[in-house]
DNA sequence: ATGACCATGTAATCCGTTACATGATTCG
DNA sequence: CGAATCATGTAACGGATTACATGGTCAT
C-alpha cells in the first residue's frame, strides 16, 4: 500500500494522526489526501509491523495526543520503496469521460460551458500550488540554489503540480477556441456557403 | 459511482463486457481502465436499475455473449450526469511522495536516477497517446475541422492527456538540470571556494 | 494435444469515504 | 453557556484489484 510509505515519509519527525491529516490538507495536499478515519489504524497497522512506535503525551493544554515515530526498520523499509523506482497508479479522469460523451447532447455550448465550468476549477489549483511554489522559492525560483536537501525535493514535486496544471488549464483555452471554430461554418477558407451543418457523418 | 456512467457512455452502441474491456484497453485507456471482474456485476447491476438491457447471443463462432444495450431511462442517466458539471476526483501520485522523500537517501544521484526512470516511462505513454492523436485528427491537427461530433469530442480528451504528459516530460527535463545545478558547487557566480557543501542546513 | 485467446463469472481482500461516537479545551 | 477546534477512534459501505473457477474455439 502506499499510503503506508507515505506515512513512514511523513514521520521523519514524531507526529500525531492530527498532525499528519494536517500535513494532507497543507503541504502535501497536492500529491495525496488521506481521511483520519484511514490515518489512525493504517498507523496501528503501521506500528503492530515494528515501523512505528507511539506514546501517550499529555501535552500542558488540550487532549492527550498519541505520538508516533519512525523506527530504524521503519526508515529502512522507506528506503526499500524509495528504490522500488517510481510508483505509478492508474489515473482516471471522469471528467475526460464525460467530455468524449457529451457529443450525445448535440450541443456544442454545453460543451463549452463544461470547459469555462472546468478551466476555472484548474485555475483556482494551480493558484494555490503557485502560492506554495512561490513561498518555498521565491518568484520564478528567485532562490531554488539556495534550498536544503528536503525543500529542494519539496519544490520539485511542487513544480510538478504546476506545470500540468498549467497545461490543463491551456488545454482548456485551446479546446474552446476549437469548439468556436467548430461552431462556425467551416468554409471561411473555402469560401463555400453551407448552411454550417451541425454534424458530419463519418464513413 | 462513475464506472456506472462511462459504462452507459460507451454503450451508445451495444458490446457485451468483453468488448468494453478492450475499449478500456484501447480507446478509453488515457482517462479509464476497470477489469473484467469489475465490469460483469457492474453491468448486471446497471441492468437491475433498468439502465441496460441483456441479451445472449450465441455467434455463428465462439462461445455465447452477453450482449448489453442502453435503454431511454439509461440514457436520460448519462445526460444527467453529464450535466453535473466537471467531476474531479482527488489525484494521488505516489511517485511525488517519493521524490519528496527522497532527501533521506542525501544523494542527488539516487534523484536524478529517478527522475530519468520517470521520464522514460511518461515518454512511452505520450507516444502512445500522440499516436491516438495523430491517428483521430492527422498530424499538428491537420484534419480537426472535418471530425463528426463523436471524434471532435475525443479528439478533446486526448489533446489534454498529450498536453499534461507533455508537461510531465518537461518537467523531468527541468528537475534534472536542477538537480545537476544543484550538485555542482554553488559558488560559481559568487566565486567562493568552499568544499561544496552537500547539505545546507535550514534555520 | 497444447497453448493462445475468447468469454463469463464469483470470492476474497484491500483501499478509501462517509457516517457515527466521544470527550476535552478554548474563545466569545 | 454554546460553538469551534483539538483529538481519537469505530462501523458501514462502496470501489477496485487479485485470485480463482469454468469452458469453448482456433491455430500449430
Amino acid at each position: 500500500m502506499s499510503l503506508d510509505h507515505i506515512l513512514l515519509g511523513m514521520l521523519s519527525t514524531p507526529a500525531s494522526g492530527y498532525d499528519i491529516r494536517r500535513g494532507f490538507s497543507e503541504g502535501a495536499r497536492h500529491f495525496w489526501s488521506a481521511e483520519l478515519s484511514q490515518i489512525y489504524p493504517a498507523l496501528k497497522a503501521l506500528e503492530k509491523r515494528g515501523w512505528l512506535t507511539s506514546r501517550l503525551e499529555p501535552p500542558a493544554k488540550g487532549p492527550p495526543r498519541r505520538v508516533y515515530r519512525r523506527t530504524a526498520q521503519g526508515r529502512a523499509e522507506l528506503l526499500r520503496w524509495l528504490g522500488e523506482g517510481p510508483q505509478m497508479g492508474t489515473e482516471r479522469f471522469a471528467y475526460l469521460g464525460q467530455l468524449c460523451f457529451m457529443h450525445e447532447l448535440d450541443d456544442l455550448q454545453a460543451t463549452s460551458d463544461f470547459m469555462l465550468e472546468l478551466r476555472s476549477r484548474l485555475r483556482a489549483f494551480l493558484a494555490l500550488l503557485q502560492q506554495a511554489e512561490s513561498d518555498i522559492a521565491g518568484t520564478d525560483g528567485a532562490h531554488v540554489d539556495t534550498l536544503n536537501a528536503e525543500d529542494f525535493h519539496v519544490y520539485l514535486a511542487i513544480r510538478m503540480g504546476v506545470r500540468s496544471l498549467r497545461a490543463k488549464v491551456d488545454w482548456c483555452d485551446e479546446a474552446l477556441e476549437q469548439i468556436e471554430r467548430q461552431r462556425r461554418p467551416r468554409a471561411v477558407a473555402a469560401g463555400n456557403a453551407t448552411q454550417a451543418p451541425k454534424e458530419l457523418r463519418h464513413g
